[in-house]
DNA sequence: ACGGTTCTTGAGTCTCCACTCTAGTTCTGA
DNA sequence: TCAGAACTAGAGTGGAGACTCAAGAACCGT
């Protein structure tokens, strides 16, 4: 069982972990770091993690778990709503969101697990926003629909990853208008 | 004065760097592996380099310098020329292509002096994609290309990720059909 | 207030990495 | 061909990073 300290420490740890992984990627991230941030020794970290890898995957899951709160949704029926869920994702929740496109970029190239779960992520949203769009525009074939998810799926990690590297960068509005197109 | 063998070997080790900067990124690159794949031992590596920095920013600039052979080139007047100067660059020399991205998205994340040249570098490609397409289509106005031209960007960064992620990607298809959209 | 559990500390281990050094080998031009 | 330069092998150094451990401090149910 966990005294309450122990619990207190450990969501040090962990908002440290998460700040640490939005700032500085994937392999940035040290144990010292992550102790310094949390104003802890490493021995309390092994007293509560079992290991960097524990930490950092426990940052990732919250992550992932918020990009998609609702895997077969309500209120997600049409390409806008998909889109505006995405787009609140990024807004609401910037260091969440940040870990999660960092760790998606960085560990994809390297990590032959995240590039297996982003590759997979990517095609359940491709599914999902091939479906609305069909239910919106039933004057579009099955293939076109398939090429214009693809294009505004690429558009938007295109700005999602323009927002990274720039943070002032107006993520939102051109998210927005790529809805206009096609 | 360099002789015959000591050219050939700082060709291995470069062309090893490449090589590993492509499939591990940045942070995966290690003397010990740049060494093991060039079959050279890591006193010759000093011999002929200053420093592991030294390769990969050589490869880098190499990298950098096949994206972009032509600034102000011949034969990029229209949008279309563009995309296909792109698309050529991506497909005809993969290895290359893959180490600009995998080092534009890895260290674009962590270091600074590399976030401001990819940054710099979306700009220049901006402000030439937008003054082709002003000479392409006279009935859009300025604010409206750049936002054209945003969104056209962003996809092909995206389709490139996605191409990183995915070696069988269809980048190439993909990044034509952007261009029917608008 | 007592005893067992949990926390914290901080020095210490082990491994891996970038980089150095030296002694010996190969090249190359005169 | 031979001397000086360039190259190579491979052991070695110093530092950083992940992780361990033992001993004392704080916590908490009884």
């Amino acid at each position: 069982m966990r005294n309450r300290a122990g619990i207190e420490t450990q969501e040090r740890i962990l908002a440290a972990t998460k700040r640490l992984l939005a700032e500085r990627g994937l392999d940035g991230v040290t144990i010292k770091g992550i102790c310094d941030a949390a104003e802890v020794h490493a021995g309390s970290f092994y007293n509560l993690f079992e290991s960097k890898e524990q930490v950092v995957l426990t940052a990732v899951r919250e992550a992932i778990k918020a990009v998609d709160p609702h895997p077969t949704g309500i209120g997600e029926d049409h390409l806008g709503e998909l889109v505006d869920a995405y787009i609140r994702f990024v807004m609401d929740d910037q260091d969440l969101a940040r870990v999660y496109l960092t760790v998606a970029v960085s560990g994809g190239l390297t990590d032959p697990a995240i590039r297996a779960r982003v590759l997979s992520h990517h095609e359940d949203r491709h599914a999902r926003f091939v479906a609305a769009l069909g239910r919106d525009r039933s004057d579009i074939d099955a293939e076109q629909a398939s090429l214009l998810i693809d294009a505004l799926l690429a558009a938007l990690n295109g700005y999602a990853f323009q927002w990274l590297l720039d943070p002032t960068f107006d993520f939102e509005t051109h998210a927005r208008q790529l809805l206009s197109f096609g």
